[in-house]
DNA sequence: GGCATCATATGATTTGAGTCATAAAAGCGG
DNA sequence: CCGCTTTTATGACTCAAATCATATGATGCC
């Protein structure tokens, strides 16, 4: 997370979009830098026959597409508002412009992506090999870092459709209701109301 | 990749690995920079059965380790010599102080790792879509960026047996052997003498 | 409150990758 | 050149997740 202020004084504008909003699609190329001021946003791709895979949620103070933007290529991922939510957004030149003024600030950012390098790492490896069980346990421990809610009677809360587990493991949502149904049993999670807590 | 001379002034150390050697291993704190100065080293994991999963391979020019080294995790992964070969190696001290020195490799790092999280990200994509065919296509893809040899005839040659091609992808050889042979016939792969083309 | 929409649930069936077994071919060392 | 090991190849069978169908349960909203 980069300071409020300092993003604003390198030119970064706010701005705003509604549910459902897309922010850029897969394939454009990247120009701006996105930190979430409000709301969540998601990066998913649609395979040929039109099913979703969920690249990542995004909650307040965490930045999203930067990958692209030093790597010189399109968009991997489209990214869309899952809420209504607000962004901080920089030009690529100002972004730029602010890791070399700011070496303490790129070595954040490095320091990020090497975080989501050493998840998406281990999510490959489960999710190429392991179980459905497994599966939906690991992302589950991955999005609590990020934004899972912590309650006191549950412990940690995740406010998930089974489609969207479905959609970030890959596999059906008949599938992963089966398999949540059967780790709630086992004491390995637990559903109330629809939210899922670990 | 990181000049040698600029490693070397740093106090990079030139190690030597025979075949099979491993320079660390999953779950062990990360110490060391690395970049390949001859050989290839590959990443991987094993899971509870014992089966292989190939994060990637590296040759010559390439650092890897880093993610772990900078997001103050352990490492995800073992790192094994799979010919005979030699890394520059520095300590984690002696990497964060280059960083901070020299801006222009900073950058680099960073660069490089953007770079392998949208490969990551487009893996763990088409990993979990599931078809045999596209996890085969997608990861040659990502080799030629990195192991791929230029040659004459066919184009891009990749010297991997179809044992490791299933490691990569999470698939059995079997599977591999079957799906590649299938590609083969429809043109969108070549195979002569056990070596792949496209 | 009643209706529409979205989410969860569950049974029946299909399917394709995994598994097992076995063989042939290629590469390799002495 | 000849065994020995590794890799590729193939057929038969299994099984678990995908698929299909359909039902029930929440939630929101006019």
């Amino acid at each position: 997370m980069i300071d409020e202020n300092l993003l604003l004084n390198h030119g970064a504008k706010r701005v705003a979009y509604s549910k459902g909003d897309q922010l850029f699609r897969e394939g454009e190329s990247a120009v701006n830098f996105y930190q979430v001021a409000s709301g969540e946003i998601k990066m998913n791709n649609y395979n040929e026959d039109g099913k979703e895979f969920i690249q990542g949620i995004f909650s307040i103070g965490q930045s999203f597409g930067e990958p692209p933007l030093l790597a010189r290529v399109k968009y991997p991922a489209n990214a869309e508002a899952i809420s209504d939510a607000e962004v901080f957004q920089l030009s690529k030149e100002q972004f730029l412009d602010l890791l070399s003024s700011n070496p303490k600030v790129h070595l954040k950012i490095t320091e990020t992506l090497a975080k989501r390098l050493y998840y998406k790492a281990i999510m490959v490896s489960e999710i190429s090999s392991q179980e459905p069980e497994h599966r939906i346990l690991r992302i589950i421990d991955y999005l609590k870092q990020h934004v899972g809610k912590v309650e006191e009677k549950y412990g940690y809360r995740l406010d998930l459709t089974r489609q969207q587990l479905a959609d970030l493991t890959g596999l059906r949502v008949e599938t992963v209701i089966r398999a949540t149904k059967s780790l709630e049993k086992k004491g390995e999670l637990q559903i109330k109301k629809r939210k899922v807590y670990r």
